[in-house]
DNA sequence: TCAAGAACGTA
DNA sequence: CGTACGTTCTTGAA
């Protein structure tokens, strides 16, 4: 064991053993759902971190290999030149791994031209000589000859990385029958079939032994190669050239020039929010604690008590609290607790003091006035409790911050959306939470007053991380989205139970003849819903041709049984089809009719925070998934209707809001004048892409460059754009070809857009949303190329959702302050849905119009078509 | 009871 | 081998 008085310093050969971590793991169990293979990551950190604990060193390095190239093979090209390249798989994890440990503070190091054994070598040799006691972990055996009393060799073992064998000069000795200087003598001798540097032949371990003993030395041997007798001596005496050879190559070197000393190696504190960070993405979860335990840091470094004293939360009369309020001049966080969408306690803060008092009528009325005036208030999450504001009575005004939504903002793709969460990554702090184990909890949860507190402290922190372009999305897009978002959803719309009702008997009735029409045809009965039992119908019973594979067997989604249907026809590929489509309709219909409350409205939520583009979503019900595509299931539709007391549904979309969006940020003069001119965008596009006169424009045509320019926006590829239109891969191409001969601004913007992304690690929308993109630079080709084809979409859905929001909430605004009964009920992207109170119409129609419009300026104009109609179905256009 | 996968609805 | 979502159903493991 080591003295303890000397510090200790461990250098890792990363590459090596995150090697062997790689083919000890299953990759199949270390996969994120990105596709990221993390295995050898995961595999190395297990390692190092039990290496940590229990040789605690003082000072610590990971060496990495640059590239297959050092001055090994400039000397002897084919040196290790038998490998095969080590898999996509692996050398994918390598940068990643780099990214942990640099966020675990451990230097690694790399030197262009030189292997990471060398590096070992150099340090441990520097090491040494200032009195370290010094372990090298290394799977490479060259790095036996670095072993002697201060250097001690970690090897794995032949079971794997977990078990590491240490090499002592004793042990090496036993091991190999020489000193470990001497091993490499030995290796020159015998060769290294791994790195392609072949021995002498008939010559193993034993005789090379034999001969080191005998002789001294390598080069006394060598020097008397004429004394061995036999074959073998034959055999020595014609690779003398290869001996020395090898001997030179699998000399370690000592002097590499290195950035960093020893010294400089010292075990430093981790950067615990970059480890969580890294490990959310890694999908790491029993590991962090691991690692927290063996940096010394206590199970999770944010288990601190909160860094300022929790000021103790005083319990006010609402008279008291209006005095409290009134006194404060700068912003107060606010928390309503609800319970089923009703407030129940309300809680203040300031960065000193906490009031608390129960949310009662008479409180409300109380507080009515402060709540209502424009004193900045901080709120974590705030739709909701706006919500229960509004079931008192009260409109909250003043919002000032909404930490969710900051938090978001600053990561879209975060899933974790509690206030917990931030208080813990932007405070480092742990938020009492009650243990939800227990029926009556041992540990309470925040009170609201102390939920504010935290909200007022989080907001102050993310303040100062939120980049200024995204700072004004907050505020200038997303916080006033957040009233009228409210309103919308306690509005809800009407829907017809009798109309949802006799569709979904119809779709009932058809879809089991259609299922008995089916089993007569296959000649037995089975779950027409069942993919499993589907594969076996198609595929065994019918023996028709394999389809795409999927994870489980063979697709038969509609796609593929569209391709089957061509390849081999068959009745029950038409009634399969039937029946899906009329099974999937009910499904929709059943669960927006039990959606329906007892006053005949549908009420979503939508989910300000749902998407990592800007976009908003909507869940329980979703109602911007209701379908439209075709005739019948446009009835669905039809059952969305105006509600009492009110004259008309009025729905107002954007045209080619993307293709517009696009127009502007690219600048292409074609697609400009497109838009300018006020002919229908596709014919337009059609005529210059098959050069001829607009009117010359057939439907084929027009279908085709339609397909591209949607396709456009996505990062179609030639592939996907013949599969979409089912026409060759060649013809595809050359439509894209022609397609941006026209309008070759449009590609080189997509282009120009996703290299300034890789640049900066993140796109942006018009109005300085972001969203971060680390595996634009990821070697594993599937990751880096979904990464770019998301980059590119980004900037342009973003900036669509960014116009949208703008336009409703301005709508609102407007509908409120001229006092106007009509509201805005739903929002479907890029179209509205507006409930017109009678007599409204007309000036509704002009403000949803001029506001939509004029929601941002662009270098082409925002085409607005509305409609009017007694259900969403008639008001469509 | 839960999670994963397949399928499919929208913009 | 086209972006962004949410929901439903089946299936197999817990």
């Amino acid at each position: 064991m080591t003295d303890s008085a000397k510090p200790t310093l461990m250098v890792v050969d990363g590459h090596s053993l995150a090697y062997r971590a790689f083919f000890a793991l299953p990759v199949e169990n270390f996969t994120t759902k990105d596709n990221q293979h993390t295995n050898a990551i995961y595999g190395f950190l297990s390692m190092l971190v039990n290496l940590i604990k229990a040789e605690k060193p003082t000072h610590l390095a990971i060496a990495f290999d640059t590239s297959r190239h050092s001055f090994r093979t400039d000397e002897y090209p084919e040196y290790k030149a038998t490998r095969s390249a080590s898999p996509e798989e692996f050398r994918g994890q390598v940068p990643l791994l780099q990214e942990v440990l640099g966020a675990m503070s451990i230097p690694v190091l790399t030197k262009e031209g030189f292997e990471a054994d060398d590096i070992l070598a150099t340090l441990s040799k520097q090491g040494s000589e200032l009195g370290y006691d010094v372990l090298v972990v290394s799977g490479d055996r060259d790095t036996i000859q670095l072993v002697n009393d201060e250097v001690t060799l970690l090897y794995p073992s032949v079971q794997g990385v977990s078990q590491l064998k240490r090499y002592d000069p004793a042990t090496v000795q036993e091991r190999y029958g020489v000193r470990p200087e001497q091993y490499p003598d030995i290796a020159a001798l015998v060769g290294e079939t791994s790195d392609n540097l072949p021995g002498v032949p008939k010559v193993g371990e034993k005789t090379a032994v034999k001969w080191l003993t005998q002789f001294g030395t390598l080069d006394e041997l060598l020097e008397r190669a004429e004394e061995i007798k036999g074959v073998v001596g034959g055999n020595l005496r014609e690779h003398l050239e290869d001996v020395r050879r090898n001997r030179r190559l699998n000399r370690l070197l000592t002097d590499v020039e290195l950035p960093l000393a020893p010294a400089d190696l010292a075990v430093a504190p981790i950067d615990a929010r970059a480890v969580r960070d890294i490990f959310a993405r890694l999908e790491f979860r029993t590991l962090l604690p691991r690692v927290f335990d063996a940096v010394g840091a206590g199970e999770d470094p944010a288990a601190e008590e909160p860094a300022v004293e929790m000021p103790s939360a005083v319990d006010a009369t609402v008279t008291d609290l209006v005095t409290w309020l009134d006194s404060q001049k700068d912003e107060v966080a606010v928390t309503l607790a609800t319970a089923g969408g009703l407030g129940t306690r309300i809680g203040f803060a300031s960065p000193t003091e906490l009031r608390e008092s129960d949310w009662t009528d008479a409180a409300a009325d109380a507080l009515r006035t402060w709540l209502e005036s424009d004193a900045p208030k901080v709120l974590n999450d705030a739709k909701p409790q706006v919500k229960a504001l509004l079931r008192a009575g009260v409109r909250l005004g003043g919002l000032s911050y909404d930490t969710l939504l900051a938090g978001w903002l600053m990561r879209p793709s975060f899933p974790d959306k509690t206030l917990s969460h931030l208080v813990d990554r932007y405070l480092g702090e742990k938020m009492p939470v009650a243990d939800p184990s227990q029926l009556v909890p041992e540990t309470d949860g925040a009170t609201p007053a102390q939920e504010a507190w935290f909200t007022l402290r989080a907001a102050a922190a993310l303040r100062g991380d939120l980049p200024a372009p995204v700072a004004t999305v907050l505020t200038d897009i997303e916080l006033p989205s957040v009233l009228a978002l409210a309103d919308m959803e306690i509005a809800g719309v009407a829907v017809s139970h009798e109309v949802l009702s006799t569709f979904s008997a119809e779709l009932a009735g058809r879809a089991e003849a259609i299922a008995q029409e089916s089993f007569a045809t296959i000649g037995r009965e089975f779950n027409m819903g069942s993919p499993k039992q589907l594969q076996e119908v198609l595929f065994e019973d019918l023996q028709l041709p394999k389809t795409r594979k999927t994870k489980t067997g063979y697709s038969t989604d509609a796609a593929s049984l569209a391709d089957l249907q061509e390849k081999s026809p068959h009745p029950f590929l038409e009634l399969l089809g039937q029946h899906r489509e009329a099974t999937k309709l009910r499904q929709i219909i059943e669960s927006l009719d039990t959606a329906i409350k007892d006053d005949g409205r549908i009420r979503t939520t939508y989910v300000q925070t749902g998407s990592q583009t800007g976009r908003l979503s909507s869940t329980d019900p979703n109602l911007q998934n209701i379908p439209v595509r075709t005739e019948e299931s446009r009835r669905i539709r039809s059952a969305f209707h105006v509600g009492e007391g009110y004259e008309t549904l009025l729905t107002a979309d954007y045209s080619q809001i993307e293709m517009r969006i696009m127009a502007h940020l690219s600048g292409d003069e074609g697609l400009i004048e497109a838009f300018n001119t006020g002919e229908d965008l596709h014919r337009f596009v059609g005529a210059r892409v098959f050069g001829v006169e607009p009117a010359e424009v057939t439907p084929a045509m027009r279908t085709k460059v339609k397909a591209m320019s949607y396709g456009l926006v996505y990062g179609l590829s030639a592939f996907g754009l013949a599969k979409q239109l089912r026409i060759e891969q060649s013809e595809a191409k050359k439509l894209m070809l022609e397609y941006f001969n026209r309008f070759g601004a449009v590609r080189d913007y997509l282009r120009a857009s996703v290299m300034q992304a890789k640049e900066d690690g993140y796109t942006e929308t018009i109005f300085g949303r972001r969203r971060p993109f680390p595996d634009l630079t990821s070697p594993n080709r599937v990751l880096r190329e979904n990464a770019e084809r998301a980059a590119l979409n980004a900037p342009i859905q973003g900036s669509a959702a960014d116009i949208m929001k703008l336009a409703l909430f301005h709508v609102h605004s407007e509908l409120r302050e001229k006092e106007l009964r009509s509201r805005v009920l739903l929002q479907i992207h890029d179209e509205l849905v507006v409930e017109v109170a009678p007599g409204e119409r007309d000036v509704v129609e002009e403000i949803v119009r001029t506001r939509m419009a004029d929601a941002a300026s662009l270098t082409v104009p925002l085409d607005v078509s509305v409609g009017w109609g007694a259900n969403w179905d008639e008001a469509a256009h």
